[in-house]
RNA sequence: GUGGAUGUAGCUCAGUUGGUUAGAGCGCCGGACUGUGGAUCCGGAAGUCGGGGGUUCAAGUCCCCUCAUUCACCCCA
């Protein structure tokens, strides 16, 4: 039986059209978030079990991959009387990391005399979740996060905010919406609306589910989930939608909110974070929604996430976490952060064709005009290396027609050849391929012949 | 973890109510064309029909299991 040879499920090869394109996406990613003044950030690809359970809430320990013990721990762990209740605990003790925000919150409690007061993050890296993979959903897939640890002034939000939606903008990007909503207008709704408080995580959900059930949909979802007939209709009177923007659903909500101190509060930090944004790229986008819940259970305030229509789930999503750094510190450090996912991003620019045609991987191809000449092929392609262009050499002395077609069918734009007639008036012969030009140059300005070209068509 | 769809050549797909040696287009290789790619023509290679089991005189086709891909749910980037 032959061997398989794909890639474990939800984890690809990337081909070299495929890296070049991620690099691209990638190089606009850093470029904008350096613009912002953020330092980079690389974490293990692994973290120990307990900095990452209990993080995220139920679904996100179970979607964890987790690394067992070795040899004489794995051993003794197999012999460890809490085995059949608690296996996964007891035979791993570290996990792939799920995502950049946890270890984020590690790094700052551990090296907290290092960092600046202020901590000012991106970090580009994979995480790993155990998920059923589909459409723009990977087990391994590249997040590039922005974060601010150490200050909890709402310019946090915005210039947060502002870096992701300026890098989709860059990317070509027309259609984004950048959802916010506020974890304390959450439960300010849920509060108004009569539930009790440990029914809060379980109503997210279904609040959270509106744009997809929609109205009648969260009914029914809160009623499965315990919430009384009464309660859930007051929570779907708050979903309703309203016209006028922001400004208009944030009078509405505070409405809503008069009963929960706790809600106005929210309320209030919303409208700064939009009174902030007021005039930039970014206000155009922001869209205040009572509906974005976002489950990851570490959002202490705002919480964002950033939508196209044509993909499911989101490109990107963050929010602030004031409580997350203190688990591990063991005093609170406020942090507001924000991921756009790599993989999300380039799903829908695929789809759309955004990327334009393949790329070469050199800019001219030096042929070898037959074995004896190979050495005058090798001093051509260095010479016009030194010059700074892309330079591939033929591998061997092919027919010449062949040599010209290995060329084109890469992409390659130039062919330089050095026959016996350009060995003896020191001469090279180049063809253009996309035009069909060709020329007889000296060998000195071969170079100068290409970059001219490379540079026109 | 739950549900649906799909697995035939490198790619996209045909393949009849089960019936001889499983086909096409594109791509690939070679030739026409021994100092110049793309066009045309000619020729060629390439398949454990995802894997295993079963039914049958006979299975790419029907049944079961399994694996993979994909879409959706859950959740999320």
């Amino acid at each position: 039986m032959a061997a398989i040879t794909q890639p474990p499920s939800g984890m690809r090869d990337l081909l070299p059209e495929d890296v070049r394109r991620r690099e691209r996406v990638i190089g606009a990613v850093r470029q904008v978030y350096e613009s912002h003044g953020f330092e980079p950030l690389e974490t293990p690809s692994c973290e120990r079990l307990d900095v990452l359970l209990g993080k995220y809430g139920d679904e996100g320990d179970q979607l964890m991959f987790r690394v067992m013990h070795r040899r004489d721990k794995l051993r003794s762990a197999l012999d460890d009387g809490a085995l059949r209740t608690d296996p996964e605990r007891v035979l791993a003790d570290m996990a792939l990391r799920y995502d950049l925000t946890v270890p984020l919150a590690r790094v700052v409690a551990e090296h907290q005399g290092k960092l600046p007061r202020v901590f000012k993050r991106f970090q580009i890296q994979p995480v790993w979740r155990a998920d059923r993979p589909q459409k723009g959903r990977f087990r391994e897939f590249l997040q590039c996060d922005l974060d601010v640890a150490g200050s909890s002034a709402r310019t946090v939000e915005v210039e947060v905010l502002s870096a992701a939606s300026e890098v989709l903008q860059r990317l070509g990007f027309a259609d984004f919406r950048v959802r916010i909503n506020h974890r304390g207008v959450l439960a300010g709704m849920i509060e108004a609306a009569g539930i009790p408080a440990e029914l809060e995580a379980s109503t997210f959900v279904a609040i959270d589910k509106l744009d997809k059930i929609g109205r009648d949909g969260v009914l029914r979802e809160l009623a499965t989930r315990g919430v009384t007939a009464e309660s859930a209709a007051s929570i779907a009177t708050m979903l309703d939608p309203v016209d006028g923007g922001n400004d208009a659903e944030l009078a509405r909500l505070r409405t809503f909110l008069a009963p929960s101190p706790r809600g106005l509060a929210a309320l209030d930090d919303l409208a700064a974070v939009l009174a902030l944004a007021a005039g930039s790229p970014l206000a155009a986008r922001l869209a205040v929604d009572p509906s974005l819940a976002r489950g990851l259970s570490y959002y202490t305030g705002s919480i964002f996430e950033i939508t196209v229509p044509d993909l499911a789930g989101s490109l990107g999503g963050g929010g602030r976490y004031d409580g997350l750094i203190g688990i591990f510190l063991g005093r609170d450090v406020p942090a507001c952060g924000f991921s756009l996912g790599l993989e999300r991003i380039i799903v829908v620019m695929e789809e759309r064709g955004m990327f334009g045609g393949p790329t070469a991987a050199a800019d001219a191809m030096v042929g070898i005009f037959d074995a004896s000449l190979t050495r005058d092929a090798l001093a051509l392609a260095r010479e016009l290396r030194e010059t700074g262009l892309r330079v591939d050499l033929h591998c061997d002395a092919s027919k010449i027609g062949k040599q010209y077609q290995d060329a084109d069918s890469r992409g390659v734009p130039c062919v330089a050849l050095v026959g016996p007639d350009e060995v003896g008036r020191g001469t090279v012969s180049l063809k253009w391929l996309k035009t069909g030009e060709r020329a007889e140059v000296p060998r000195g300005e071969a170079a100068a012949w290409i970059r001219q070209r490379l540079g026109t068509t």
